[in-house]
Formats: C-alpha cells, sequence, structure tokens
DNA sequence: CTCAAGCGTTAGCGAATGCTTACGTAAGAG
DNA sequence: CTCTTACGTAAGCATTCGCTAACGCTTGAG
C-alpha cells in the first residue's frame, strides 16, 4: 500500500487518474492537459502504472491508459477504517443528544 | 488536502494514526513504539497535526495526540470517486452476467 | 529500407524529506 | 527558586523527488 500512496501524493498523477478514469487516453494526450514536459509526465504514468493504479495498453506506435481502481484497494481499507471511529464519534454524539434532547 | 495525503505518505505516521485511533496516548509514549528517536516522533506529529490528522491536548508537562477522523474526508472523497468507476465496472459485469444467467 | 510519429529512458540539478544530535522551553515536585 | 520531566525546535546531513534536456527505441507509412 505504500507505493500506492505514495503514488498519489503528487497533484499531477492524482489529475491524470482523474482524467483517465473512465476514458482511455494516450500518453501524449493526457500530457497536453499538463504544463509540464512529456517526459515528466511519462515518469509519472510509469509511478502510477508500478504502483498498479493505471492499465497500459498499446495500441499502434501509442499507449493508452486507463485508471485501474482495484489499486485503490488497500488505501481505501485504510481510510474506512481510520474513518469508522469517526462514525462511532458521531453515533456516540446522536446517542448523548437522544439522551438529552435539549442539547444542540 | 495535499497536506493531508503527503502526510500519509509515510509509514510512520500512518502507524502513529493506528495508533491513536482510538485512545489518546501521549507523544513519548508513541514514540516508544517506534526505533527512530523521540524528536523524529515529534516531526511527525507535527506533521499530522497540521494536516489536521490528529488533535493535541496539553496535560501538564505532556501532550496527548487522538487521530481526528473528519481532516481524512478529503481523502475519502477522493478515493471514492476513483473507486466507484471500479464499482460501476463490477455493476456492468453483474447486469451482463444477468443477462446471460448460465455465465459465472 | 527510410523516415517520421509517439513514447520511454538517462543524466543531472535544485528542492524537499526524514533522520540524528544538540539545545530551548514549559509545567510540576521539592 | 531549583531541579527534573516531557516535550518541541534548530542545525546539519544523506536521500529522495520532480523537473528539464538530450537521446534511444519501436511502430507504421511510403
Amino acid at each position: 500500500m505504500d507505493e500506492q500512496i505514495r503514488a498519489l501524493a503528487d497533484a499531477h498523477r492524482r489529475r491524470i487518474l482523474e482524467l483517465v478514469r473512465d476514458r482511455e487516453l494516450a500518453a501524449g494526450e493526457i500530457a497536453a492537459y499538463f504544463e509540464v514536459t512529456r517526459p515528466a509526465i511519462s515518469q509519472h504514468l510509469t509511478v502510477l502504472k508500478q504502483a498498479g493504479l493505471v492499465d497500459e495498453r498499446r495500441a499502434g506506435t501509442r499507449r493508452l491508459y486507463r485508471t485501474r481502481p482495484d489499486g485503490l484497494l488497500g488505501l481505501k481499507e485504510f481510510v474506512d477504517r481510520l474513518w469508522s471511529t469517526g462514525l462511532s464519534r458521531l453515533k456516540d454524539a446522536a446517542e448523548a443528544e437522544a439522551t438529552d434532547p435539549e442539547k444542540d
């Protein structure tokens, strides 16, 4: 999971994941959305692929990328595990409020 | 959200969040769980606090920390947004299966 | 085979990150 | 007030990161 979350730690890479969330895009097309050079995006794509967050498919001389949500499973579980604590606290608060209905 | 996810990009900090997930611990107590020096943990706690991922409470000379799940809201939304794509793909697969019940 | 398109890869650089050691600070004990 | 406890903070260093510029590779067109 370390690899995935560190891949997400960069804003460019997060934006790439949203760009190819529900459609395939070629590396050059992705790069066109950013103001950094194409090799920089290529490196980001390598990191994302290595982390299992995107799929790569070759079509002729182009390489098409697409988000692979399964790669986020570990991180999602981690976040949900911490988040559930917050939910139980809200539940406690709600129960306390039910006991003392006047409180706000 | 950038600050929060970058705070999570370090394994020590993730473990700290789990340690103080549902109980308060003093800085020194937290540090005892790790093999790095206490100042290193103190710096990690500063990062977590800055990102809004932990609450700090002073009690005498001690400082008690506790995970603050609300800080994860932005990241949770981001992950869920990408994750939902995976779910809709599973849904498509399920519907295709419903159309062709023989398939498994 | 030759050429161009579309990408990845490498080298090198400045900035950021995480660590340790040494020092500074606030609160309670005596 | 003095000393100790429990911390945070600053300085310095090695490592990692993200970027650009230059180069290399593979595919399809002719």
